[in-house]
DNA sequence: CGAATGTTTGAGGATGCTCAAGGGATGTGG
DNA sequence: CCACATCCCTTGAGCATCCTCAAACATTCG
């Protein structure tokens, strides 16, 4: 997560920009690393595909973020990338970005910061996905959602949810008829009212609270 | 992760060696965040306690690994350290690491490339917990310790288990009397033998096509 | 317009949790 | 050095959650 002022500075960096459509790939497994990505506008979703030939869904990307961090250790990408709408974004080519931020300080600390809030993120996720039942980790993946808007200045009581039904119960571990299920089951509670893919939490409190604390990022 | 070579290079930079005791603490959560941890022997957990007041295991650290590395991005460590046997650890005074790996080149290349691999591993930590049943997870975990103790040129066949049964069934979301019955029936299947907390891998390639393929590191 | 993809609902069944109990190891204080 | 408390591990029985299978409908897109 970068602020508005971050992301205008990287674009002086930026050689490329690009307009990804709806299914589009920004990488692939096992492409070359050779740049991070800055999403400027849509969403993204990271995944694998695993021994079996499956799908496996690991992450969602907004507007703000950076994807191709989990690449630098190595010499590809690990995941594909792949566009859940119209998107825009900014490829910084790592080279640069690292010689960079041997000169400005303030840079390379960003990005310290930036890489060890992912880490962090990702273990929070972990937990969710250790301890929590469906209910809870269904209500945790919208509250961190309202909560990555509601830091880009954005509604954080009402969005869009851009992947599927599928991509969120491969994502929570769930079966997609679960997630279908629980959709129906926290609108009937009146915590969610769900029209299509677009969401708005009705009962902010009751939803937070059902997701246990994980909504204090 | 990082090599010998470099972990000898970083305690030249070292303030402080720790020897902690079994039980002792490297760090709470909460207390202010100045310096990453280089495990030398030993190993330890990572944990936090969650709402509800219950411990949440997310992590287990071997010799080679780095400690703290998820409290950059805040002024606090987020989570508890805490030593599983009498271990040893060189604290890495966080500042003087920055201002370093400005003029070393290599240093700060090193640093992206351990904090991008620890995104990495949780990313497929997390597919593990998301995607697999009880016997994969304990599998996955298994072969996981295996790798990383072959890393450091240790046998990858048979090593302690330094944490309990609990700590095991908690990181992987599991019951304990669960994790106690895997035990029980691996090694019924030959895939395992243990006695009390030391473990023999009898059937690699059994053990490794039970975990998926989180062997692969 | 037809095909593919996505969503919802129902019924049955398996995996893993909870509750319960007993035995073993560890450690502390008298 | 022993007694007792605590923690750890194991095994059993019943049960809840969530998955699988099946079917129908909606939506999107070529």
């Amino acid at each position: 997560m970068l602020a508005d002022s971050e992301i205008e500075f990287l674009e002086n960096i930026v050689e490329r920009k690009k307009v990804l459509k709806k299914g589009e790939f920004l990488f692939h497994a096992g492409d070359e690393f050779d740049a991070i990505h800055a999403i400027r506008s849509g969403s993204l979703k990271s995944y694998t595909i695993s021994a079996d030939g499956t799908e496996q869904v690991t992450g969602f990307h907004l507007p703000g973020e950076i994807v191709g961090l989990n690449a630098i250790s190595t010499t590809a990408y690990p995941s594909f990338a792949k566009a859940l709408e119209t998107s825009l974004v900014c490829s910084i080519p790592f080279d640069k970005l690292e010689s960079l931020s041997r000169d400005i300080p303030g840079l390379q600390k960003q990005l310290f910061k930036v890489m060890s809030g992912e880490i962090r993120e990702e273990q929070e996720l972990m937990m969710l996905l250790s301890k929590k039942n469906a209910d809870e980790r269904f209500a945790a993946l919208i509250m961190n959602m309202s909560a990555r808007f509601k830091r880009r200045g954005l509604s954080e009581k009402e969005f869009q949810l851009t992947m599927t039904r599928g991509d969120i119960g491969n994502y929570l571990g769930l079966a997609v008829e679960t997630v279908s299920r629980l959709v129906t089951r926290l609108q009937k509670q009146q915590l969610i009212s769900i029209q299509d893919r677009y969401i708005e939490i009705t009962d902010m409190p009751g939803l937070s609270a059902l997701a246990g604390t994980s909504c204090h990022v």
